[in-house]
DNA sequence: ACCATCAGTTAACGACGTTCAGTCAAAAGG
DNA sequence: CCTTTTGACTGAACGTCGTTAACTGATGGT
């Protein structure tokens, strides 16, 4: 029973609980421009993430919905949901390494360097905390198997950090005991924790913690001391 | 979302309809007794968790065949999803903070005692992965929204941390120019940076990567000596 | 023998991710 | 101009999920 195809206006339906902006009948794009959709999926799915929070409270149906288009089209450009969000959020999280390289560049010592990529990390994950989240949490979707880690932002953070140890510890300036690599992991760690911790508590606030500020200060501190030669 | 929470083909594979064991004619408890049931939901959630992964992949559904009763029976012991698995998982993590006191006990340096606390935390977290990731991921269910946070092994384990580095600056091993709570929140951080780094390598195994022992260390060494006097 | 209560059950609701079989207009071919 | 192809999308449905409402039948006190 095709309700299009009856002479009723369009049926206005109220807003259902869940998503916004009905945005309805929306133009059907021409031959050539069927990825036209695709951007307007994600940036639909990325505004849903931010009010909701986390992925599973968005719906695909939600998405179609605010998009004005039927849950099934979403198929047509992406494998399935966890495909659809991890790109959605891989698209707004891959400034973060160059976020890291603003934050290095310019400094003289390897240890301010260091210090610089350290916060412009945190700082980013802690803006940016849904997408964060959905590229640190999840197990990559297995439709994306065949996709280049190199390319994904962490792998990147990761190998500046272990080019800029390497430097530190040519230049003398980092003890000569570290290992690059393991030690870029253990750097890497201590941020990650912290922009988690946070994280947990913004999410959890009856916890009892310092000021975001305090803890972050004392951690680059304390990081600090531990590397230097 | 995060592994195989909704039902693609693959997850529902292994066994024929929904979990294993489906342990038929379970005896209706006596009068009493209605709290048996309790206790045995908790141990096929744990399980079925363990099997799984994470809650999202285990239905309530699962759980209620598996221990051999009809679903709507687990909401006579537990107000919801979230509490239950919160539940299951508070049982077996609250040996955490013993787990902590037992590495710190006997050692006559606080920066030692500090040390046995993070490796110890570092391996409990580890082993109990999944209890580990909903204990600190998911934020506490609203119907325990009453509970008393200084029960939880989290809270305790900072306070524990927080103690240890007090004593530590009290007796000049440790800078004094640290703040104790900042500084325990530093250290947590850290500790569960290790943990989830660790954690979503297991998850993503070609995410390239030193040794597990060998990221412990560096993290440990670095922070010793950024603490120390 | 009665009957309240405990310890469950059956059936159903609405929402979810996803699939399949169409539909319908724009482009291409004649 | 008319047909055919095809790209872009829709409608209906499937099976699963968490959860609720309404009911049932054994247990134990009186």
């Amino acid at each position: 029973m095709a309700r299009s195809t009856t002479s009723t206006p369009a049926a206005r339906r109220s807003v259902a609980p869940g998503a916004g902006a009905p945005e309805r009948h929306r133009p059907r794009a021409r031959k050539g421009e069927g990825d036209r959709l695709r951007e307007e999926i994600l940036d639909a799915a990325e505004a849903l993430l931010g009010q909701k929070g986390n992925p599973e409270a968005v719906s695909m149906r939600a998405i179609a919905k605010k998009v004005g288009v039927s849950p099934p089209a979403i198929y047509l450009h992406f494998a399935d949901k966890d495909e659809l969000f991890f790109e959605c959020c891989h698209r707004r999280f891959v400034e973060m390494a160059e976020h890291m390289e603003d934050a290095a560049r310019g400094q003289q010592s390897a240890l301010a360097a260091l210090e610089m990529m350290g916060r412009a990390y945190i700082e980013f994950g802690l803006e940016r905390a849904e997408q964060y989240e959905v590229m640190f949490l999840h197990p990559i979707p297995e439709s994306l198997e065949g996709l280049p880690l190199e390319e994904l932002p962490g792998t990147q953070a990761l190998v500046m950090t272990a080019d800029a140890v390497a430097a530190g510890i040519a230049s003398g300036e980092l003890r000569d005991d570290l290992d690059p690599r393991a030690t870029a992991v253990a750097l890497w760690s201590a941020c990650h924790g912290v922009v988690m911790v946070l994280l947990s508590k913004r999410r959890n606030p009856s916890f009892p913690m310092p000021e975001e500020q305090a803890v972050i200060d004392h951690t680059v501190a304390m990081i600090r001391r531990g590397l230097e030669a």
